[in-house]
DNA sequence: CTGTGACCTGATACCGGTATCACGCGGAGG
DNA sequence: CCTCCGCGTGATACCGGTATCAGGTCACAG
């Protein structure tokens, strides 16, 4: 077996350059570190030692000795949703362009894979963290005050944490939702059902139950939800539970539901899906109703794809700003490593609701 | 400023453990890192002490000391898009579940970027690399073979790479094809529209350069073209360049492409698209020549989706296993490198042809 | 009472970098 | 001619872990 005594190791070492150059390893590592005094000619035989060699620093050995790993954590709810792979890109994209690169781990909204997420960034000694944190209690927030506590800055993105300060990076979306439902209530719409996605067991009866229901849950399912509510109260119109829906937005029990409100007495007219699958799964009850949008029911949803387009007819959405919420969080840590005060404040961006067809007077008018 | 003069550091190492407990470095480091002997008595003290400061190991240390990192490299054409976001949950889930991290690069299809990504794992001293490469011919993988050269072990995922001997997790990409071609020929269509990728200037005219240039190009995209050339030949169908897009499959460049099959003479009757964009681009046309599926033309098309399901008709798609593939990919790459002799050979994952309603005859029969 | 070995422990030499510092050497100035 | 200084270099002590090893303690057998 010759290759086994191989003279050139597979992956060489700032002392085997040094050698390879006859000179010493702190000559060596100087050059090949960019600092301190090397003559010319010995940062000549150096260089080519290192390239004949195929040298490339070990990044571990030097985040050991430096403290800093040029490295980002990110925790996001699930990296195969195409909104959170949106997001994820935007961070993934302005991070490397500052000479970073990203660790992603998805919790599927289960608070304790979140801590053991940020206990391996802890441990793998990433500079700063992004989370899309699934905590909302005072009492859920232990392992990010951890991490700050270790001197590890945390930016939120897309759901802000009420009891934590930090900088978060966030849509507006309250007047999202709000806006949406005004255009349904001056197509005329007057019953319009909520798909929505706390995971309670049943919808509060009352306005201030659901209101306290909110904020137990994610921020961004509260904020909508106030959203709904504003627009409902602008215009006068009670608040009716049976035209909410609670729980996991999941294509089929969305599906369930809907159906259920399309079967009431004094049926849904118009429908405001706070999710993808939301506004997957309410094309299938309506299929299933033999109901057709606009004419027969309403319809706005969350978060805009090229399908949503193309649909027969189109469907009016909301687009989020994917990749600016993820490139806008990156910026924000990147900006707080590098050594600038954290904001500590809300970083709203604005979302946009893309009118295309699927919104029309109720029936009776 | 008392909180400077701080009593317990923010990251506390195993030193300070080993002073907090009173024993020496060493019976610290054994008890932490599970070594050794240790007696009852000492061990309690420490790990009393290590849960008093909030010990948490540095991984960066530990691997630096032992050489391995428990950590992923992967590399993506997109990480923003669905496809890769569903492989990269894939790889994700199951190197998470043996206790592996990933860092995630996507190339966009650019060769250099791939390259510079590449050499951040290998800095990064991954265990090993999970790609989907865009390299093709033999010139383009020195990369590659430079990680492999250094003992980092490498597993293609979703492209295979002619030129690389490889363990490859890909799906029966000219099976499939065929198979969705020969759907379209057996309901009687002859003029099947092509909607392809390679970055050609123009089609070849001749059935043998057609088949060079598949050959220059990702290897997907050859396979899928072959998929197309078996499903014409079987039915002695001559191969019509006018039918065949190229170029990269942006919904516009789709649109534009699709519009002039459409105004052919002797029109194309069904669509065969081999990307999400190239389905939505196609549809985009269908509805500004005022032509509807599955009554003028008949299409289908890769990668499967929920808004596939409750358009309206329904389209007939090809369903990746994109979870499969990367846990797969994860499975081979994790037994590799748990000292498994590498079977270098095509994993080929089975692809599903979901038949729903955008098929039809052509019109005239 | 000594020899032997099992049981523990701390010292110590790694891993592959960073960063400082002592010192040799040569030239300029007194 | 000697001193001093600056340049350039290698030695060396870090960083925070892993892992080995020498040696001390103690029980028990011979």
């Amino acid at each position: 077996m010759p290759s086994d005594r191989d003279e050139t190791p597979a992956q060489p070492t700032i002392s085997e350059v040094a050698a390879e150059a006859g000179v010493g390893r702190a000559t060596a590592a100087r050059t090949l570190g960019g600092y301190g005094y090397v003559s010319a000619e010995l940062r000549e035989r150096v260089l080519a030692a290192a390239d004949r060699l195929g040298y490339r620093a070990n990044a571990l050995a030097r985040s050991v000795s430096t403290g800093v790993s040029h490295t980002l954590g990110v925790i996001l709810a699930d990296i195969g949703n195409p909104f959170f792979a949106g997001v994820m890109r935007g961070i993934s994209d302005t991070s490397r362009a500052r000479g970073f690169d990203t660790i992603v781990l998805s919790t599927y909204e289960d608070l304790e894979e979140e801590v053991a997420a940020v206990n391996v960034l802890i441990d793998k000694r990433v500079d700063g963290v992004i989370i899309a944190s699934t905590a909302v209690g005072r009492g859920e927030v232990a392992h990010i005050q951890a991490a700050l506590d270790r001197g590890i800055p945390v930016v939120l993105v897309d759901r802000a944490v009420a009891s934590l300060d930090l900088d978060a990076v966030v849509i507006d979306n309250r007047d999202a939702a709000r806006g949406a439902v005004e255009t349904l209530i001056e197509a005329g719409h007057r019953r319009i059902g909520f798909v929505w996605g706390p995971p309670a067991a049943q919808v509060p009866a009352t306005r201030r139950e659901l209101l306290a229901e909110a904020s137990r849950n994610l921020w961004t399912d509260g904020e909508r939800l106030r959203g709904y509510l504003d627009a409902l109260d602008d215009a006068r119109i009670p608040f009716d539970p049976e035209l909410v829906m609670v729980g996991r937005k999941t294509e089929d029990r969305v599906t369930r539901e809907v159906a259920r409100m399309l079967a009431l007495p004094d049926r849904t007219t118009a429908l405001f899906c706070t999710e993808t699958e939301a506004v997957t799964g309410a094309l299938r009850a309506l299929r299933a109703a033999g109901l057709a949008y606009p004419r027969d029911v309403a319809l706005i949803g969350f978060d805009d794809s090229a399908w949503a387009a193309v649909m027969d007819p189109p469907l009016t959405m909301i687009e989020q700003p994917v990749h600016r919420l993820g490139a806008k969080a990156a910026e924000v840590l990147l900006d707080t490593i590098g050594g600038a005060e954290p904001a500590r404040t809300m970083h709203t961006l604005r979302s946009r609701l893309v009118v295309r067809s699927s919104v029309a007077p109720p029936p009776g008018s």
